[in-house]
DNA sequence: ATGGTTGCCACGCAA
C-alpha cells in the first residue's frame, strides 16, 4: 500500500499535474489539501478516469480537502465533533481495513495573532477526535499539510527562523499531543538526517536554494508502522512547471 | 523590519 499527501495549492491550476503524478507514482491513497475549489466545481470525472474514487470537501477561494483511493472511500466524515467551523480543512473515510484522517491545518499567520489562537484552538479539537479514531481503527493514518515543523532538523535554518509561526513552542506540543495518541511521523522511521523538505516558499527562489520546510506528513499508528517499508518525499513535481509550493509526501507498508 | 511570489479575483488577503 502507497499512501501520499500533497498540498496542490489550488486543483483547478494543479489538475494536470495531479493527474500526471498519479499515473508516475500510482498511490493506492491521496490526500489532497487547499483544493481551493467549491464542491461543484470539483473535478470528479477526470479523477475518475484516472482510476480513483474520491471524496471532497471544499469551498471557494480558501482551504479544502479531499481523498482519492482506488478502492471505495467510506464511513465520511467532513465535520468532527466540537468543530463548529465553515473551513473546510478535514476529510476521514475509510478504505479496506484502514482508516485515513486527512487535515489542512489552520496556517496560523504569526505567533500571537487571532489565526494563531484559531490554529491552536483547532488542532486540540482535531486531537480529541483522533483519540476517538485510534480507539476505534487499529490501522490508522492521519496526514496533511501539518503547518509545523516536527524539529529543527524539518528547518532550513532553525537558528533564523526560532520559534516564529510553523515552529513555536505550543504548536510543537499540540503536533506531540497528536503524536501522544499512540501515532509515529513515518518519514522519521527511516530517515533521521535533516535537511528534507516538502514546502518551500516561492518568494526568494526558495526551492532553487533548498530553503524549506518539511511540514507536510504521514503520522501512522502502531499497527501500520511494523508494516511500513519507505516514507519518502518526492521532490520532482516542484521541478514541474508552475508548481505547488508543497510537493508529496510517501509511506508505503504491507499487510 | 520589510518584502519577496503565487492564487483567487479583480483589490487586497492568505499563504
Amino acid at each position: 500500500m502507497k499512501l501520499a499527501s500533497w498540498n496542490v495549492n489550488s486543483l483547478n491550476v494543479r489538475l494536470p499535474h495531479l493527474l500526471q503524478w498519479l499515473a508516475d507514482a500510482a498511490p493506492n491513497v491521496i490526500g489532497l489539501q487547499e483544493t481551493k475549489l467549491e464542491d461543484a466545481r470539483f473535478p470528479a470525472e477526470a479523477i475518475r478516469e484516472a482510476g480513483y474514487h474520491v471524496v471532497y470537501a471544499g469551498q471557494k477561494t480558501y482551504n479544502g480537502v479531499a481523498l482519492l483511493a482506488r478502492e471505495p472511500l467510506t464511513d465520511v466524515v467532513t465535520d468532527i465533533p466540537g468543530l463548529d467551523d465553515p473551513q473546510r480543512r478535514i476529510i476521514a473515510a475509510t478504505i479496506g481495513d484502514l482508516r485515513v484522517v486527512n487535515l489542512y491545518v489552520v496556517n496560523g499567520k504569526a505567533v500571537g495573532d487571532e489565526k494563531y489562537a484559531y490554529k491552536l484552538e483547532w488542532l486540540a479539537r482535531v486531537r480529541d477526535y483522533l483519540e476517538q479514531q485510534a480507539a476505534q481503527y487499529p490501522k490508522l493514518a492521519v496526514m496533511g499539510d501539518f503547518n509545523i515543523a516536527p524539529d529543527d532538523r524539518d528547518v532550513h535554518d532553525a537558528a533564523a527562523w526560532g520559534e516564529d509561526i510553523l515552529c513555536s513552542p505550543p504548536e510543537r506540543a499540540a503536533l506531540q499531543a497528536i503524536l501522544d495518541l499512540g501515532l509515529s511521523d513515518s518519514y522519521r522511521q527511516f530517515e533521521t538526517e535533516g535537511g528534507h523538505f516538502s514546502w518551500w516558499d516561492y518568494r526568494q527562489a526558495g526551492f532553487r536554494r533548498n530553503m524549506g520546510l518539511r511540514i507536510d506528513l504521514i503520522l501512522i499508528s502502531a499497527a501500520l508502522a511494523q508494516g511500513a517499508t519507505a516514507a519518502t518525499i518526492d521532490r520532482e513535481p516542484r521541478t514541474w512547471e508552475r508548481p505547488s509550493d508543497h510537493t508529496p509526501v510517501l509511506l508505503e507498508y504491507s499487510v
